[in-house]
DNA sequence: AATGAATGAGCCTTCATTCAT
DNA sequence: GATGAATGAAGGCTCATTCAT
């Protein structure tokens, strides 16, 4: 329907747009946002978007496939197996993988805030979001916990736990307005990160345990 | 400088304009959300608004301010809880209140949309909202961990199981397009309020005992 | 029709309505000019205005009408004669009379500028103020001009002179801002007032003077 | 910033908007002027305006610069006057000239409106029209004026002269709602304007004449 | 007599989109 | 393939005015 055929082959400008679409969509929500400041980022004309996706929402829609892509490419042990190791130890390596994609500073920032925003004021294209990214990271956190729990664990007492667990990682990016408002002490370096990725580890593990005694 | 002096003071249509720009910014955002809309809904012109409220902004500031003293006078006990009924209670208690305050379908459901949006996309108003709701409510919440992780918790750890038990709690509401996706058969209905916010207290339990025996 | 009856008879919050209004007009123009803030600085009510004098544009001739009485007051003697005098002598307390009334700083400055402002942009007022005002004004110097030129001067010439005379007069009113910003060092202060008024008299004397010897 | 680069460069849309804001903003002053009635009357789009000059007032500055660079091209002589000749012949000229252009039936009768009503609600575009267009013009007359005066004159009657100069010249055309309710007899065709140039050449040749002799 | 609340018309501007080149 | 010009719908806001008290 459009030039644009798939996100792997693209033109420059293509790129260019999508990089600048979603810093401006991460940092000012959609509705906020304008194809002009888009365009003009990308040094593109006005009628860029509307030429390559469509309109703003296709454009939208392309951005966070490109997001997915290239978070699966440089995470991608969310989904690889290594069920030889102790639930607990893949426990600490799965939220590890989730807290440094929620604060990694090196790649695209707006990855993680376009997500959080996606949770909340939800488009056509979480569905997508939801199939490729979400439920194949809460299917290996499943097993995970499944394994902490004990075979006995109710199947809705799983899902709770694993609730728990994401929430905690979650909560650290979605709130931050008011977290560093409240804790002006809390910072989010790339050593605290690795400090509140133990915290929650231990945290939740201890959680599982006691539940798994049934207490 | 405008018309209206105090939440408590205000004639029928600003009432009427508060009642429908809550809903109206719960469901739709700040920029989404057009004066003319909420208008409609109140059965107001459209320089009502304008008149009561000064402009757009001014409006949704006030919004804020009218859910809080509303849901303050709901849920005072966060505040005034029993200081000799044990730490574990206590927090079971703290947890069943920001629960059901998160889910409760009697109050104007607005309320709890409005804040997500808040953290996510914080505008003027956060200010007056972190330090008049969320801090007090997160210094009850601070005496009850400090309580049960110790004397020899530090800082830092006591501010980190806080951010995990109310990161916990919030999960549930942020991330509702997410989760009724992932989990259809996850309900919130007045039951599964109840045990959901049972499961957090459980887990949360579990988690600070373990830790508190420096596990 | 209106609660007012005439410029003489009328309360203190009208009296206050038509000052306060009389400074923005002629600061600001009719347009600009907002109803809203002729109130505020009059410290009476948004619908004070309409109550008083219709409308804005009721109050606008209301202004007008209080301006010439009270000029009339204050410069009477551009009408009362003094025939005895010789013409040139007339000229000059007519022109010093012209430049005062212009420049009076302890007035209220709003007169004048008013008056240039319905010079270019007419409203319905304009013709009672040639009426009372300004006919009489120009028939006191057409004589003068009449009786320096002497009988021989056609009517046309007459009234050419009239306009010249009073045109240099009002040059430095009417073009103020274009003034101050091409001779900077050009001051309307008491002193040079009166070196302007001297000015223009000789200047007008020696042309009239000349144009009676047929030059 | 905007499409537009210069006043000789631009689009025919532009060009229409031009003309037709000269003769709206003439008639009706800034305020006044609505964009719609502009868009209107140049058979372009409501926002054509914002597209091609920013704002409203962005358009007004504009128009200000067209007539500007229009009436330097019809009335150049202003600046290029032949020296040799007497200065009595050579203000004849000047005013001439002067006259001609207010009241220039042939061009844009819009010009000179617009000019008037910089002067008494000047804006910010009055600088620029001082710099380029009144200044030079200003130098020409004040050169005549000395040659006429004399060395012996102070800067301060060579100003003074100058401004009584222009002073009657411009009376003309900014006050013509009063002229016209005061003399009904007094016409501006074609025939009284060079009349008029010549009465106020012989009125100001023979002030400057008297003031040179010392009188 | 005088006021605060409320109104409706209209204005400037913005924005995503389309059109002609 | 890509662009600058142009559009129309809609939004927030202002303002003079009116209404009920």
């Amino acid at each position: 329907m459009y030039p644009r055929k798939s996100t792997a082959v693209c033109t420059e400008t293509q790129q260019r747009l999508l990089e600048a679409a979603g810093e401006v969509f991460a940092a000012q929500g959609f509705q906020k946002t304008t194809v002009r400041e888009i365009c003009r980022r990308a040094r593109a004309n006005v009628a860029a978007v509307n030429y390559h996706f469509g309109d703003k929402e296709g454009l939208y829609a392309a951005v966070l496939e490109y997001a997915h892509s290239h978070a699966l490419e440089k995470y991608p042990l969310l989904q690889t197996e290594d069920e030889d190791l102790p639930a607990e130890q893949r426990l600490g390596t799965f939220i590890r993988h989730v807290i440094f994609s929620l604060f990694d500073e090196g790649a695209p920032a707006w990855r993680s805030k376009l997500m959080a925003r996606e949770m909340i004021e939800p488009t056509a294209a979480l569905d997508a979001v939801v199939a490729r990214m979400i439920r194949p990271t809460a299917q290996r956190l499943e097993s995970i916990v499944r394994a902490i729990l004990g075979a006995a664990a109710s199947d809705a007492q799983v899902r709770l736990c694993q609730l728990s667990i994401i929430g905690q990682c979650l909560h650290h990016r979605h709130a931050q307005p008011v977290i560093q408002r409240l804790f002006p002490q809390q910072h989010y370096g790339p050593e605290e990160v690795k400090l509140l990725a133990d915290h929650i580890t231990r945290f939740s593990c201890n959680a599982l345990k006691g539940l798994a005694r049934g207490q």
